[in-house]
DNA sequence: AGTGCTACTTAGCACCAGCGGC
DNA sequence: GCCGCTGGTGCTAAGTAGCACT
């Protein structure tokens, strides 16, 4: 059997795939799509906005997707209590199951989710099992748990057609709920499925892990679209709980969650133009800072020093934000979340000062949980309230709020770092290196961290043997090389064929050299990056015209950076961006 | 000025399709 | 042709911030 790399060289494979001619039609296919797509898309960046407030003027879309209603357990899978077999009532068996597929997790053995769990589920029986159920302890979910288990085993064995079928019909799901029609435009739906029930799994401490997190009705949900639309039909038997009509939001549909009791949305996909003036907005506003950003260190700086207590907390509120990218901290109901908190919620257990430390004169030691209890940990050497703090910021300039800082100090350090690190002479790879060291350094100081990879070090070993086994290929070809030098110097420069050997030498010995660079860099970044997550920024801080001028100053395509899905949420910035951008 | 509500952005992680290497 | 790995995607929690109301 030959290989299909060699099918490909020549005419005369016994069993093409497919031929020549095949591949050719196939590549013109997808050159010809992506041409279709380009032309189809939506250039809203070169139309007028719209009057204040005014998200869009038709709206018309099929409403969510439900998940599938709870299948009942088959009678040879059982619950125990107290080592008796008992046949649950329909509601108590669904929350059951939803903790029986969890006791791999070791959230089940934590005790605040057990009890949440436990106070939950017994709400869902009925009186009988909620007189004979008392002790969490007692049950035993084991074949349920088996069941559940050899589910997903068998998912994972289907065959090719059972995962053709299964495909088709996800496709269909997302042909028929995933779009709307906006504007005469159709766009794409980010999420058009209702959250399934299942167990609460907060971040962190959460004080209500465990709870459960109720089915959704159609009778939960609030429709918005166009007067003159088609109303989604709800599914039969059933009614929506309202359908209003308001062009001032974004969303399509929505409903409330009974954890925290709040709002839940689904809104457009960040392709669409919704999202993407948006974003071309906030960018525009963090631009507009860097010219007064100046004026207003100087005022923070001296109002360090003023003589109302609230001023000098507002500056140094002000100076966290902005030299270290700290999150606003909005105050948050306490014992409903993770204890988690920004600049304006630090409480003193969260900073130490230490007139000297590690050689740095005056330090602040900060230690705390941020957004999802992700750890801020710093020290920093140095020379309450959001809303008064915004208050302030929006005087100094229009649009100005503490998450501008982000924005601004994200992006211009991208800019800036780029313009440190890279060279137009680098290779490929040195310049995408760059690239990533640019974007780390803004993943670094917004603190985006991410648990290691859990084959890191696996996957650090192999690329390494890699890299010598492509070392010790490198000496053999470049000894080659020496070789054929002798020859070819021995038999005189005449010998034709002997000085095409040595040109032939000479090429595999840069080519695996050049091949070795790049793993050594592939390498590099990937140690760099093992507790950082470069997605995060890159989605929502970094002004994608930076990198797109940035590309075409060195000679890259964009998609050596941007994804599709990245290539599709910028193609504003793609679109309009020039060589000579400046944030 | 404080508060609750609403709308929207930002965030990390689980999962899996698809790709390259053998 | 198979298998292991990883980049991309989906999911949904957790933030920010404006506004209406008191």
């Amino acid at each position: 059997m030959q290989k299909k790399v060699k099918c490909e060289d020549s005419n005369e494979c016994k069993k093409p795939k497919r031929t020549k001619g095949e591949i050719e039609e196939a590549r013109q296919l997808k050159i010809k799509k992506k041409e279709e797509e380009e032309q189809s898309r939506w250039r809203w960046w070169e139309e007028e906005k719209y009057e204040d407030g005014v998200k869009w003027r038709f709206l018309e879309h099929s409403g969510p997707y439900f998940p599938p209603e709870y299948q009942p357990l088959p009678d040879n899978v059982h619950f125990y209590y107290d080592g008796k077999k008992v046949k649950l009532s329909l509601a108590a068996e669904e929350v059951a199951l939803f903790f029986a597929q969890m006791l791999d997790h070791e959230y089940t053995t934590k005790k605040v989710f057990r009890e949440n769990f436990f106070k939950d589920w017994r709400k869902e029986m009925t009186d009988a099992e909620r007189s004979l159920i008392q002790d969490l302890g007692k049950c035993d979910f084991g074949e349920i748990h088996a069941m559940h288990k050899a589910k997903v085993e068998a998912r994972k064995n289907m065959t090719k057609e059972e995962k053709q079928a299964l495909k088709e019909a996800n496709q269909k799901i997302v042909d028929e709920f995933g779009y709307c029609l906006l504007d005469h435009h159709r766009e794409r739906i980010g999420n058009f499925k209702i959250e399934p029930p299942g167990l609460f799994r907060g971040r962190g401490e959460h004080p209500k892990q465990g709870m459960l997190k109720k089915r959704i009705q159609p009778e939960d949900i609030i429709i918005n679209c166009s007067k003159e639309a088609c109303i989604p039909v709800p599914p039969a038997g059933h009614r929506w709980k309202e359908v209003r009509h308001d062009n001032t939001v974004t969303w399509l549909v929505s409903w409330t969650e009974n954890i925290q009791g709040s709002i839940k949305y689904i809104m457009l996909n960040a392709n669409s133009k919704l999202k993407g003036e948006k974003d071309w907005e906030k960018y525009e506003v963090a631009r507009k800072l860097k010219s007064c950003v100046d004026n207003i260190r100087s005022q923070y700086r001296s109002d360090l020093k003023s003589r109302q207590m609230s001023t000098r907390q507002r500056a140094v509120a002000l100076y966290f934000i902005d030299k270290l990218a700290l999150r606003a901290g909005n105050e948050k109901e306490e014992g409903e979340t993770a204890d988690t908190v920004g600049c304006c919620s630090l409480r003193v257990e969260h900073i130490t000062l230490h007139e000297q430390m590690d050689g740095k004169e005056y330090v602040v030691e900060f230690d705390f949980l941020g957004k999802d209890s992700i750890r801020y940990y710093n020290k920093v050497p140095v020379i309450k309230k959001t809303s008064m703090l915004n208050k302030h910021l929006s005087s100094l300039m229009p649009g100005l709020t503490a998450k501008v800082f982000r924005t601004y100090n994200a992006s211009i350090t991208l800019q800036e770092q780029l313009k440190e690190l890279t060279n137009k002479s680098d290779s490929v790879a040195e310049k995408l290196l760059s690239y990533n060291r640019a974007n780390r350094a803004v993943a670094i100081l917004c603190n985006h961290q991410r648990a290691p990879p859990k084959t890191f070090d696996q996957s650090m070993a192999t690329l390494q043997s890699k890299i010598d086994a492509r070392k010790e290929q490198l000496a053999l070809a470049k000894s080659g090389l020496k070789q054929a030098k002798k020859e070819a110097k021995a038999k005189g420069s005449s010998e034709f064929k002997l000085q095409t050997l040595v040109e032939r030498k000479k090429a595999a010995v840069k080519r695996c050299e050049e091949q070795l660079l790049k793993m050594e860099i592939q390498a590099t970044d990937r140690e760099e990056n093992k507790q950082i997550a470069l997605g995060t920024s890159k989605l929502n801080y970094l002004d994608p015209r930076i990198s797109v001028a940035w590309c075409k100053n060195m000679g890259l395509p964009v998609d050596k950076i941007y994804n599709k899905s990245q290539r599709d949420k910028f193609a504003w910035a793609i679109d309009m961006t020039e060589v000579d951008f400046e944030f």
